[in-house]
DNA sequence: CGCGTTTGACCGGCGC
DNA sequence: GCGCCGGTCAAACGCG
């Protein structure tokens, strides 16, 4: 668990994050300490460091004569220069008491400030100094205008430094766009195509006519929806007259909360469909309204579980969830240690997951997700949860109508992802049901666009109509990111002066960050192509990477099932 | 001090 | 019945 993506569009307040150029901001996205240790101020500072001792956040730090530290961004010192002019000041850390400026960490621009140029043409006077230009001609003046020639020279350089740079995240912006267009229509072609299928009516007659036979013969059977690890409606609702032992184990919280209380198991229902083997035992115990069965083909089916196979450095993969670490064991046959999770993102919720390297590829994170959230899920949370859902309803839905849907691993492979028959499988030898996507493949399948890191989790439709429903919803809010990606893209085909187009371009990036700002999942999604674009395959520790997510925990690395 | 992780103990199912 | 094994618990521990 982490703090983070390996690299995260701070989307909380663009103020302090965008660089200015004249009045326009250029800098439309922020590239996070992690990725970029030097921070935002980075991108504004000059080569010329050679007498200054450099901070990790890319700034320098000098002492005044009074013996008062103070932080200078770039090659202008602020402070003992007052005689130079910075364009932009980026102050990290400030102690002079004589400065005006207050801020910190941020960027600021002069008030004097000439929009063409981008420089402050007024000299500042910020020190204890007093001393203002001369007036009088003197050498000191004709020095001063070489040293200031000079440095309009290199502020030149770092302009275009900057708009060099500028135009690189401006061209990956628009890649990952690109992608993110593409992976939408190809996802949505392929739900056309699947509601268009025959074997895709079969499969939802079945679910139908197994619902009606859950409904009428077998009562104590647990809805198709246990399966869901998104979220339902029907999750939120009270259960029904039948309310059965199995719906109680998904939809009470309190149950789960008793034996979180410490309340001895054997008293306690269990909350959650995670563990498999207390099913028959609780069928027999607490389930006083309904006959006693043969659980053993339902206590298969309820037990269908959605493994995720992803290349990862990262303890876990993103999901968007929030997860708390409540086991860990050595499992037999991996040298890699199984760890055990359980969401916490709402109290109560049984949704538990397992992650463990693979014993073959250590490369290879294995997570299996087992149990249906019972509180809303964040958008960045719904890729994963809807995916689940997904699969495991996939498997249920073959599963529960004819055996051939665990005897075919292609079942799910072809219903679910008609293009990739090799992406998911279902394990019929796995003591319970199992769907495995796998994502590790670098298949020509156009779902897995090189660019995305393998361990940030994929766009992958959900039969839920709702979660997709919700995808449309991000999508049709993206839609007006397209408007701007479209700008993007015809900038970056014309050929342009670094100051004309900038500030055009400025207000077309502001336009796509306050888009990106408001779609959170793609948020997520472009700060993990951006980092892979980047090349900096950041170890993510991040389990928490969805807004709302306030407290992350850390995992060492020296935790890490495997490592 | 609160919260999350660690880790040994414990439980129940299952196979022999 | 016994041992193995997967899964969970909970006290101890660590960290911010």
């Amino acid at each position: 668990m982490d703090k983070g993506w390996g690299l995260a569009l701070d989307t909380s307040n663009n103020s302090d994050k965008i660089g200015f150029f004249g009045n326009k901001p250029v800098f439309g996205f922020n590239l996070s300490p992690r990725l970029n240790p030097a921070s935002k101020a980075s991108m504004f500072q000059t080569e010329d460091h050679h007498h200054q001792q450099h901070q990790p956040g890319g700034s320098s730090v000098a002492t005044d004569d009074d013996g008062e530290k103070r932080v200078v961004m770039g090659e202008v010192d602020f402070f003992s220069d007052h005689k130079k002019r910075p364009p932009v000041v980026i102050k990290k850390e400030e102690t002079h008491h004589h400065h005006h400026h207050h801020l910190h960490g941020e960027i600021t621009r002069p008030t004097n400030f000439d929009v063409n140029t981008g420089l402050q043409l007024v000299t500042v006077n910020t020190g204890s100094d007093q001393s203002t230009v001369d007036d009088g001609v003197s050498p000191d003046v004709v020095e001063e205008k070489r040293s200031a020639k000079i440095e309009l020279v290199q502020l030149q350089a770092e302009l275009e430094r900057m708009n060099n740079e500028n135009r690189r995240l401006r061209e990956m912006l628009t890649h990952v766009s690109n992608n993110y267009q593409t992976l939408q229509m190809h996802l949505m072609t392929l739900m056309q195509q699947q509601n268009s299928r025959p074997a895709a009516e079969t499969s939802q007659n079945q679910d139908q006519v197994v619902e009606k036979k859950l409904g009428k013969e077998e009562n104590d059977v647990v809805p198709r929806q246990f399966m869901e690890l998104g979220p339902s409606e029907t999750d939120q609702e009270p259960s029904n007259s039948n309310s059965n032992s199995s719906e109680e184990r998904t939809h009470s919280n309190n149950m789960d909360l008793s034996r979180n209380k410490g309340i001895p198991r054997e008293d306690s229902p269990e909350s959650e469909g995670w563990a498999p083997n207390k099913v028959p035992k609780l069928n027999n115990t607490n389930n006083n309204n309904t006959k006693p069965i043969d659980h053993s083909a339902e206590a298969t089916m309820r037990k269908a579980r959605v493994s995720v196979r992803a290349r990862s450095e990262a303890p876990m993969i993103t999901d968007g969830c929030q997860w708390r670490k409540y086991g860990q064991k050595m499992a037999k046959g991996n040298p890699c240690p199984r760890a055990y999770y359980r969401c916490t993102m709402a109290v109560g919720c049984p949704v538990r997951k397992q992650v463990q390297r693979c014993a073959e590829d250590r490369s290879v994170l294995i997570t299996t997700y087992e149990g249906t959230h019972n509180h809303p899920l964040p958008p960045a949370a719904m890729a994963m949860a809807s995916t689940t859902s997904a699969a495991a309803n996939m498997l249920l839905s073959g599963s529960m109508s004819s055996a051939d849907g665990l005897m075919n691993p292609n079942f799910l492979a072809r219903a679910m992802l008609p293009c990739s028959s090799n992406m998911a499988t279902i394990s019929a030898s796995a003591p319970f049901p199992t769907v495995t996507l796998d994502l590790t493949q670098n298949s020509n399948n156009p779902l897995q666009f090189s660019a995305r890191p393998q361990n940030q989790f994929p766009f992958v439709p959900s039969n839920n109509p709702q979660i997709f429903g919700q995808s449309l919803y991000n999508q049709s809010k993206f839609s007006g990111l397209q408007v701007s990606n479209d700008q993007l893209s015809n900038h970056s085909q014309q050929p342009q002066t670094q100051m004309q187009h900038a500030a055009s371009f400025a207000d077309t990036l502001t336009a796509a960050t306050a888009a990106i700002t408001a779609d959170p999942n793609f948020t997520a999604a472009l700060a993990a192509a951006i980092t892979s674009i980047i090349g900096g395959s950041q170890p993510s520790n991040s389990n928490n990477n969805n807004n709302n997510n306030t407290s992350a925990a850390t995992n060492k690395t020296s935790d890490f099932p495997g490592n």
